[in-house]
RNA sequence: GGGCAUGUAGCUCAGUGGGAGAGCAUUCGCCUCACACGCGAAAGGUCGAAGGUUCAAUCCCUUCCAUGCCCACCA
């Protein structure tokens, strides 16, 4: 009945199938259906990307969830997009620019217009590759509504966002220290620092009557307040406000006392001077107090005339000099170099981090006047409020914690970036005057703000603004909430649903997206957040895309074991919020269970008539097939349940116990027999083709080309999720089976037993009462097990059963040469069965004769444990017998 | 300094208030007509340590030890 080829060969059919889905276009949302909608939004990988590992990642998790909520009758989207990246892109460009064509500043030769043609240009061409490569993964997502964080629609809602921000006052421009990178020649949020350990020489100076430490004497030109904790009894004789005149770096300065709670005066001599331009604690320090800020180091990096003699040095040059300078003039006390700080840096790819005062614009989250739930709230409270009160769920909930601590310390957001990629902030200016607009006003001479949005701005609004219809967008005449209440995509498919994404970008992203949808549409951008951990090598090592040595590609995974296997090691062992590690034989082992899939089918395929019906059977009398329908209806049960919870790792362990453990290895053996009825051949493809449905969220591929071959008109990407079914539920026969299968194990083992010469009890143990009511009853069933577990086929054929079974295994025992074989080990063995089975009969009994247990634990427990605690003893009493007759074989 | 995790078989990790689980690796026996990417069997664990709650703790509570991550203005 099938043409499939012998081998599972993924590479062969994979791209085919994924053809196939999309011509067919299956994964095409209808914003029209009666469906109750399931939205995912992708979280838009950079623009200028290669897919890596995390993405994989991603897709696979996505990919799960879609597919299972589709199959099982929702509209669901799942809508793709990329992401313009604007720091990390443009830094791309520019540095290519400077190394191909020898432009040492791109930006000053080259000016905007043409620099912003070359990013658009890079970005078209690898666009095209992450699509390609989001593909192989098996993502089901609706390429008809691919988006671009630059696109012109999510343009028009940015500018809306921010003229109705500024419109309520909750965005303002002010001069702020911002962390400025004189490398990039931009600056960064407080999220973008990554914070490293350095060691630096530590000074400590003598500035008038006291000694100052510091790391960096040249931002100290300009220092004319030296700060103390009010409480230091040490310095109790200055007054906040006092002020001496003493000799420092370029002559005698005059100084002022500031008493702050910001010291510690634990640390060096509890005394230090400040630099409100350069430094955030100086500049809140001064803020407090209302002192005088001056700028030191210029935007790159190089001292200012007010330095004199140094001015136009770069940091590190004019360091070593001014410590020498003011050595020279006695002022130095000491130099600890061994000192170690945590210093700033760029984490988008640039160099150290200098603060510097700035023009910015911010966001501000404490102004409570956004109306929400009847009152009016900040953008802050509202962060705190949709958690806590569940509109949002974070899974898993232990990232609520981190969550809350991060909200309570956000300060004003600064959404402007000193680069040219991104969308421009729609301020413009004409001498005195600002203009907030949406577009350039139409008369006059404007100019508009040079800056840009932090990219974070504009995907914040990601889970709307990819929803609203691009033509609408484009209509300058409608209002923001006109071309939302037109946009059939945006009524229908949100909220969305569930979002997943990395917890590392929970405070990015997820919170921003949070803070900007309930701002501007007054709901939740989506009721879940999956946060998946970091990929790790198998040492534990975060993997990272520069270092090959750690880096798993995931594109070589697919070539090398195909996009199922690398989407169920992806997902196998690890629950949300957990680190992950990955290598080549999780691989393997996962490319294996796509193999077994693969061979069952076939197996099946080829011993079922064509044409039979894979539908669930009505009456089904073997004892055997019911054990199956049994066992396949609590896991589908399971399985609903795991999914349901997001345990998305659970759900392939049940699938693939199940399937693999009994499915194949004991329904499938059991069933080897020649004379198959109809309804064994229904049960077969039935059960299968269940299991190729269970299977389908995660193993996308193979399970598709195996139903191909089922003579089904609707492909299983959308057939329907498998429900428990009621019919299917056979308790007598599913414990029946059970038993035979034990037996049947017991048996296995005996036989391994006898073929080492070290069981003298085989016998025996086949004419135990409970075997032998077994063998009367599944004789046919033991004998088809014997044939394929390398018992003696010869032995039991023509007579089968019990009678010979025990001849076989009497045969083997007589030929077991006694004075060959070491009984020793074998007693061992027995020993210690025999002292963990008497453990646990003491434990029962002393639990039996317990009071407080037999009034206070379930009937159930109690009666089960009187069983297992019978049972322990005949063990007890075998295990002495055996033990017994072992030590007289061996003296 | 605050916060959050983790510690279970050699390795990577699930899991549960009622005698410890999977995959890989190991040992032994099998090329059995779906699959050697396979089949059968075995071995391997004071469930990090110590207390407490409970009839009952690997699981709940406390403390400690180890490891990792995040946040924070220590010049």
């Amino acid at each position: 009945m099938t043409d499939l080829p012998k081998a599972y060969e993924p590479q062969s059919f994979e791209a085919q199938i994924a053809a196939e889905w999309e011509s067919r276009q299956l994964f095409r949302a209808d914003a029209h259906s009666p469906k109750p909608p399931f939205t995912i939004s992708m979280p838009p990988p950079n623009a200028t990307g290669q897919l890596h590992v995390g993405h994989a990642v991603m897709l696979a998790l996505e990919d799960i969830i879609i597919r299972w909520r589709r199959m099982s009758g929702d509209e669901a989207l799942w809508l793709p997009g990329t992401d313009h990246a604007a720091i990390a892109t443009e830094n791309v460009v520019l540095k290519q620019i400077q190394e191909q064509e020898g432009i040492a500043d791109p930006r000053a030769t080259l000016g905007r217009e043409e620099v912003l043609r070359r990013i658009a240009e890079y970005v078209e061409n690898s666009r095209g590759t992450i699509r390609n490569q989001v593909k192989a993964m098996g993502s089901s997502c609706d390429w008809s509504r691919e988006r671009y964080t630059m696109d012109p629609a999510l343009n028009r809602c940015v500018n809306e966002t921010f003229v109705r921000m500024y419109q309520d006052g909750l965005i303002y421009r002010g001069p702020r220290i911002v962390n400025w990178d004189p490398n990039l020649k931009t600056n960064v949020s407080d999220d973008e620092v990554d914070r490293k350990e350095v060691q630096s020489p530590f000074y400590t100076f003598q500035y008038g009557p006291f000694q100052i430490g510091t790391v960096r004497p040249e931002t100290k030109f300009g220092d004319k307040y030296v700060v103390m904790h009010p409480e230091d009894a040490r310095y109790a004789d200055y007054q906040h406000g006092d002020t001496f005149e003493c000799e420092w770096i370029n002559g005698r300065i005059t100084a002022t006392v500031i008493k702050d709670e910001a010291i510690d005066p634990e640390f060096g001599t509890g005394v230090m001077t400040i630099t409100p331009w350069h430094d955030h604690t100086d500049f809140e320090i001064a803020e407090r107090h209302g002192l005088d800020k001056e700028p030191i180091i210029d935007f790159d990096g190089k001292l200012l005339p007010v330095a004199q003699e140094f001015a136009g040095l770069p940091i590190e040059a004019a360091r070593t000099q001014i410590v020498e300078k003011l050595r020279q003039k006695g002022l130095l006390v000491k130099v600890d170099d061994q000192y170690t700080h945590a210093k700033a840096f760029n984490s988008r790819g640039g160099g150290a981090i200098e603060p510097q005062i700035r023009e910015q614009w911010f966001i501000d989250v404490n102004k409570e006047i956004i109306p929400w739930k009847g009152e009016h709230r900040s953008l802050r409270e509202i962060l705190i409020d949709v958690v806590r009160s569940g509109d949002i769920q974070l899974v898993p909930d232990r990232f609520n914690a981190t969550y809350f601590h991060w909200v309570e310390n956000l300060r004003d957001w600064c959404i402007s970036r000193q680069i040219w990629w991104g969308h421009r902030i729609p301020a413009f200016y004409q001498g005195e005057h600002t203009q907030i607009a949406t577009q350039a006003p139409a008369e006059g001479n404007w100019e508009q703000d040079p800056d840009t949005l932090d990219t974070w701005f504009s995907s914040a609004l990601w889970t709307w603004s990819t929803l609203v219809d691009p033509e609408l967008a484009q209509e300058a005449s409608l209002s923001l909430e006109q071309i939302l209440e037109r946009s059939p995509d945006f009524r229908k498919f949100h909220p969305t649903q569930v979002m997943e994404t990395g917890y590392d970008i929970l405070f990015f992203w997820v919170a921003r997206m949070i803070l900007m949808t309930t701002y501007m549409i007054g709901e939740v951008p989506f009721q879940t957040v999956y946060l998946h951990g970091l990929v790790r090598t198998r040492d534990g090592r975060k993997m990272s895309k520069s270092d090959p040595t750690t880096a798993i590609d995931p594109l070589e995974s697919i070539d090398e074991y195909g996009a199922d296997a690398l989407r169920l090691a992806l997902i196998l062992g690890t629950g949300p919020g957990q680190d992950l590690r990955l290598y080549p034989e999780k691989l393997e082992a996962c490319r294996r269970f796509a193999n077994k899939i693969w061979n069952a089918g076939r197996y099946i395929l080829m011993t079922i008539p064509a044409g039979t019906p894979i539908t669930p059977p009505q009456q089904v009398q073997s004892e055997l097939a019911q054990w199956m329908l049994h066992g396949l209806n609590q896991t589908v049960e399971t399985v609903q349940q795991s999914l349901g919870g997001y345990r998305l790792s659970e759900v392939i362990d049940t699938l693939r116990g199940f399937f693999w453990g009994e499915f194949c290895d004991w329904y499938l053996e059991m069933d080897k027999n020649p004379q198959r009825s109809d309804e064994d051949n229904q049960v077969l493809a039935y059960a299968y083709t269940t299991f190729l449905k269970l299977l389908h969220p995660y193993v996308p591929f193979v399970t598709e080309a195996l139903w191909s071959q089922f003579g089904q008109e609707q492909m299983l990407a959308v057939a329907d999720f498998p429900t428990p079914q009621a019919a299917h539920v056979f308790p007598e026969a599913h414990a029946r089976i059970e038993l035979v299968k034990e037996s049947i194990s017991q048996i296995r083992a005996l036989r391994d037993k006898a073929n080492l010469g070290l069981d003298k009890k085989i016998a025996a143990n086949l004419d135990s009462a409970a075997h032998a009511e077994l063998f009367r009853t599944h004789q046919d069933l033991i004998v088809r097990l014997a044939r394929l577990s390398e018992l003696n086929v010869q032995a039991v054929e023509p007579a089968p059963g019990r009678e010979a079974l025990a001849a076989y295994f009497s045969e083997t025992l007589a030929r077991i040469d006694a004075s060959a074989v070491d009984w020793s080990k074998e007693i061992e063995a027995l020993q210690k069965k025999l002292r963990t089975e008497t453990g646990f009969l003491e434990k029962s009994h002393k639990k039996l004769s317990n009071e407080g247990f037999l009034a206070k634990a379930p009937e159930a427990v109690v009666s089960e444990l009187r069983e297992k605690a019978t049972q322990a003893e005949r063990t007890v009493e075998a295990l002495r017998q055996q033990i017994h007759e072992l030590e007289k074989l061996a003296s």
